[in-house]
DNA sequence: TAAAAAAATGACTGAGCAGTCATTACTGCA
DNA sequence: TGCAGTAATGACTGCTCAGTCATTTTTTTA
């Protein structure tokens, strides 16, 4: 029973530290960002962080993987509700695109791991890319499943479902960084236009 | 007289140090690469970076400024070598991506840069994101005439282009990271099968 | 060829920071 | 209330590294 009590009481703690982590690291990069800045976020002392994380990596690591399994559960879960593959489509990146720009310090971290993941192949967090690659296969299946049921061509739904998901990412980057002026649902409209009248059988 | 035989050399320093600041930081990153592993890779003296560069992060930006204008230069002549939209089109995704292919140790820092424009907005070199968005422009000014022609539908030139760059970063990405197995003529070609049919009259 | 000027060097310094651990503050139980 | 065990603290340490500058090497000039 205390056990349990204990368990509630650390696992608040970490996700209150992975919070803070979050926020620090987005702001000012893994490098920029010391413990001192992240146990200020979290209105704790610095070594209180050594109790519930052994490192400033996996602080990192673990704010990282955080954020990508709520994104998928999401995505998952609002795709699943749709029927038709456009509409699925256009749901995959409507709620990327909405969740990235509700938790855009969380994009900045998922965007900078990418970097690290180029340059270390391999070296790195396997379950960082795992969690990565397994959109663009959500998305692949539906792509595969419609392309068996004749609804769209069948050009290699690996590299469509990519094609998406890179568009969509580009969408979120253009708007952060001020170079759309359109309103989200054009954005979204638009990519979702030319990728169907690219794709449809 | 002299005073051209000393910009000569100092030239040839300058190129040899960004070329081998663009290996040392498309290796370890920007934090983990020290001036003497710069110097090192340089084969000369730390004391003598700080001859050419007044500060670690200038030698970081001439080099990536130096790489974006050699990639868009190149970009440039061979789009404009070719004739029709598409062709054009499929010139400038092969184009970028061999240049990609080549220079792995500059897309490394290319995409981490990025980061840095997301991260601090308006507070970076103006130059870097200027030559970031040409390539962009570039592609929009060959759409929106091919739009005006009625070679291609008229849907946001601006957002096309930005598709188009986006899904060729994509393509770069995904063979780097050895999740595409297909050729590189198998990868471009996909790309322009979908983009093509999004987008032809 | 020798003196002067310019270029290159690398040991050194001061600041910053990840991680430690002796001390202090809490919590719950008798 | 007092005591034992647990959690939290933050001053401290050892190390790394950007940038400096007195010294050495190379080049130019007379």
């Amino acid at each position: 029973m205390s056990r349990t009590k204990q368990d509630v009481v650390t696992e608040f703690r970490c996700s209150e530290i992975l919070d803070a982590a979050r926020k620090t690291f987005a702001a000012q990069g893994f490098t920029s960002t010391t413990m001192d800045d992240i146990a200020e976020q979290a209105r704790i002392a610095k070594g209180t962080l050594y109790l519930y994380f052994p490192s400033k990596r996996d602080i990192y690591l673990a704010a990282l993987r955080q954020g990508i399994r709520l994104l998928n559960d999401d995505t998952n879960r609002k795709v699943a509700e749709r029927l038709g593959v456009q509409e699925k489509l256009r749901t995959f990146v409507k709620t990327r695109v909405e969740y990235f720009e509700q938790n855009r310090d969380f994009f900045l971290i998922y965007h900078s791991e990418i970097g690290n993941l180029l340059t270390h192949p391999g070296k790195q967090d396997g379950e960082v890319s795992e969690l990565y690659l397994q959109q663009a296969q959500m998305l692949e299946g539906i792509l595969r499943t419609a392309a068996d049921k004749g609804e769209i061509r069948d050009l290699r739904p690996d590299a469509t479902a990519f094609a998406v998901c890179d568009m969509t990412r580009g969408v979120i980057v253009q708007r952060m960084l001020g170079w759309s002026k359109a309103e989200l649902e054009d954005d979204i409209q638009h990519l979702i236009e030319v990728i169907w009248r690219g794709i449809a059988a």
